[in-house]
DNA sequence: TAATTTAATATACACGCCGTATGTATGGTA
DNA sequence: TACCATACATACGGCGTGTATATTAAATTA
């Protein structure tokens, strides 16, 4: 088979991993293209073929986690059920999520600074898009009040986050983290018609 | 009187106001100190002896931003009256101040990521801290349920940033903000013990 | 299989920016 | 008036990015 699309594919892999390492523990800025390179025996001629520039590489950091992180949050849902505590499901795994130091570091904070608004990242939109398409249906089956669904999806997923930074950032994370949970049922609660 | 002190603080305002134009426009990293000294007839020195580094100066500048925020805020509290009412305008004020570019840039996006999470921040913190306290009020009025009165302050204000940022990097601002206040509204409604 | 082409990566260079160390000049003070 | 303190300017070193050029290894074709 092809053997130089297979190495490539390899290169790629490595330098992501290398940076969501970097990323992590010394931030975007700080973060040194030369050493990152040289950490898995590449120079940055390799990075800037594949990446074109720092914030490609920042870039493609982003989506992988960003896709692991749908994931997961798919899983958690499909596990609760497709319903209302489906979504509340969803929102709390976000926010589990959020405690890893990598998604706090790259996604929440360095990400929207120098990729701009994450809501127009294809990894996100995605994530927010089923987010959406479960509180149309919960509007269309009565469950929600008559809302505007993206604002619904989109206040929520942020209210997650949220709740997810101030628990991260938290000397007791455990503490906090039932808290935090307890308060975004409650405010979800508030796009119930009926109220539990 | 004393000149010196006088020209240092002129000095100080130039170079945060110069500063506050130059990190809205052009982000915090590609802000470059020689330019940004030089618009207002000063060099690095005056800056690293004022404000330590670049990064002190990123601070000094959030921190005035963040007051204004704080005090508009405060003030659109109280107008609407100092009980579930204001609270309500409190957050949609913030929704309405994020449409700011200048907020949008400085205090959402490259704040946090240079400068870490705001709500270690003095300023912040302080407004964080209002809110908190007329949650309590609430809470011990029997308006709002039973629950941490921080991380319901938090996860508002969350809500409230996160609705800002899609408003503002919304095609038609003036036609996304009603419903994002109105979906804000929604949300906050899951606090009260007896619902609207 | 040998020559040729393609492209993935390495190397080398230019430029800008930050932070610091040192110099200078002006305002306060005796 | 002479001295001192300090706010600011100047000069320097180092690092980091991005780009242009070179090299090497794989793929292709005859």
């Amino acid at each position: 088979m092809n053997q130089r699309l297979k190495t490539m594919a390899e290169n790629r892999a490595k330098l992501i991993l290398a940076a969501r390492k970097a990323f992590a523990e010394k931030g975007y800025a700080a973060s040194s293209m030369d050493d990152l390179t040289a950490d898995v025996g590449l120079t940055r001629g390799a990075l800037y073929h594949n990446f074109g520039d720092k914030r490609g590489l920042l870039a493609a950091v982003v989506e992988q986690i960003d896709s692991e992180m749908a994931a997961h949050a798919k899983k958690a849902r499909a596990k609760a059920g497709d319903g209302w505590q489906g979504l509340l499901a969803e929102g709390v795994a976000y926010i589990e999520l959020a405690l890893d130091p990598e998604v706090q570091r790259i996604v929440l904070l360095d990400g929207p600074a120098v990729l701009g608004d994450p809501s127009q990242w294809p990894s996100q939109s995605s994530c927010l898009e089923s987010t959406k398409l479960i509180v149309e249906r919960l509007i269309a089956e009565g469950t929600l009040k008559q809302i505007d669904a993206e604002a619904a999806a989109r206040l929520l997923n942020g209210a997650a986050l949220n709740a997810a930074l101030w628990v991260a950032a938290s000397a007791a994370p455990q503490d906090v983290l039932p808290k935090a949970v307890a308060a975004f049922s409650a405010l979800a609660t508030g796009l119930l018609k009926a109220p539990a």
